[in-house]
DNA sequence: TTCGTTTTGTATCGTTTGGTGTAAAACGCT
DNA sequence: AGCGTTTTACACCAAACGATACAAAACGAA
C-alpha cells in the first residue's frame, strides 16, 4: 500500500515532514550520465552522489539502492533520449521507420552534453553484476522486438516484399544500430555513421 | 636489460632459483575468459587468480598488475580467438574477406567455451578505469586500420567498383561486426548472426 | 652442504566499495 | 509553540578491492 504511493507526483497529496531539496527526474538525469559514461560497475556511489548533487542516504530514501537505481535509469533513458526510437517506429512506411532509426542513432553521437555511444551498450554489457546486465539486455531486446512488430505489420499492409522476412531484419538493424553505438564510444563522428547508415541501407529490401 | 629479458621463453637460459609451477600462457587464457565474460572492472583480482590457479603474488609477479595483465590478455586475445581475422584479410577478394570476416564473427558465437560477444567490445566499452577503456579502442581501430588496407589494395587491384569508399566500407563492415557482438552477448544465436551477415552482404557493391 | 636466487603460500596492508544509524533541520498541522 | 513526519548531513559500518611483506620452499651452482 505504502509502496504503491511512492512515486505518485500527486498534486494534491498533502505533504507531510520536510520536503525534498532536489528534484528526483533532475537527479536521475544526472546519475543517468555517470552510468552511460563509467557502466554500471564504473560508478561508484560516490560518483553517482557528487554527481546527482544529493548525499548517500538520500539517494537510498529515493531510489532504494544502486541496483534500482539503475533500472530508473535505465526507464528514463529510453523514455528520454531514446525516445525518438518509439516515434521512428510510427513512420509511414517500413524503409522510413529503419531511415529514421538509422538517422536518430547517427544523431545521438553528436548531442552535445552525453556521453556518446548508448547506455543500453555501455551500461553493463559485461559485468560482475548479473542483474544490472540481465536489465540491460532484457531493454535491448524490447526495442528489438518493438521493430519486428513494426516490421511485420508492414509486411501485411504490403510495405514489404513477401519474401523479406521481418525477425531477420529487425535484427540486421539492430545489429547495426548496436554496432554504431560501439563506433561512437570509440570515438566515430556523426559524418562517419552517416555514411555506415547510408551504406547499410543499401541491404534493404527493394520494392 | 632486465626487461627485455622477460617473456624471453629462451630454452638454452640457465634457470635460476625456484622454477614456476604454472604455465603464463595458460594462466592468460584462464584470466582472459574471466575479462571476457565480466569485463575489465567486473572481473576482481580473487576472480582472477582463483580461475587462474595462481596466488596473488605469482600473478604481480609474472604479470605486473592488473592493467597490465589486462593488456597482455588483449595481446593473447587477438593472436588467439581473433587470429581467423588476419587470415580473412589474405582472402583472394575483398568480397571473400568481407564474406570471411562476417563468417568468424558468427563462428565465435558458437564456440563452445568461450563467453560470447568479442573482449575487444565486452572488456572495458564504458569503464571506469581510463587506461583499460583506451586499450581495447586502440585494438579495435588497429583492427578497423587493417581492414581498410585490405580494401584500399583491393581497389588499386580493380577488385573494388571506382565509386566505392574502401574507408567506408571498412568501417560499416566493422560496425556490423561489433553490433554481432553485442547481439552474441545479449544471446543470439549463430543461425540468427549468419542470417544477419547475409543481410548485411546485400549492401556490398556489386562488381 | 651451503649460498644465492626465484617462486610460493599466508597473512595483511590501506583504500574504496555499497550501505546505515543517528541526530539535527524543515516542513504541515493543531 | 509544540507535535508528528520526513529529509538532510555527518559519521560510520562490514566487506571487498587492488596490491605487498615476509618467510618457507625449491631450484642451480659452488
Amino acid at each position: 500500500m505504502i509502496y504503491l504511493l511512492i512515486g505518485m507526483k500527486s498534486e494534491t497529496a498533502a505533504q507531510l515532514g520536510r520536503p525534498r531539496a532536489f528534484d528526483p527526474d533532475v537527479a536521475l538525469d544526472r546519475a543517468m550520465h555517470v552510468f552511460w559514461a563509467k557502466g554500471y560497475e564504473g560508478a561508484s556511489l560516490s560518483n553517482l552522489t557528487r554527481a546527482m548533487r544529493i548525499n548517500r542516504p538520500s539517494l537510498y530514501a529515493a531510489f532504494g539502492n544502486k541496483e534500482q537505481l539503475f533500472g530508473k535509469v535505465l526507464d528514463r533513458y529510453i523514455s528520454g533520449p531514446l525516445a525518438w526510437f518509439g516515434k521512428a517506429l510510427a513512420a509511414p512506411k517500413a524503409r522510413n521507420v529503419v531511415e529514421q532509426i538509422f538517422l536518430g542513432t547517427g544523431q545521438m553521437a553528436e548531442e552535445a552534453g552525453t556521453p556518446a555511444g548508448c547506455l543500453l551498450v555501455q551500461g553493463a554489457l559485461a559485468c560482475g553484476n548479473a542483474s544490472a546486465r540481465k536489465e540491460v539486455a532484457a531493454r535491448r531486446t524490447a526495442a528489438e522486438a518493438a521493430l519486428r512488430r513494426r516490421l511485420q505489420r508492414a509486411k501485411r499492409e504490403g510495405d514489404l516484399p513477401k519474401n523479406a522476412d521481418p525477425a531477420e531484419l529487425a535484427h540486421y538493424v539492430m545489429t547495426v544500430v548496436r554496432g554504431m553505438a560501439v563506433q561512437s564510444a570509440g570515438g566515430a563522428s556523426r559524418a562517419q555513421l552517416h555514411r555506415v547508415a547510408q551504406i547499410a541501407l543499401r541491404a534493404w529490401p527493394k520494392g
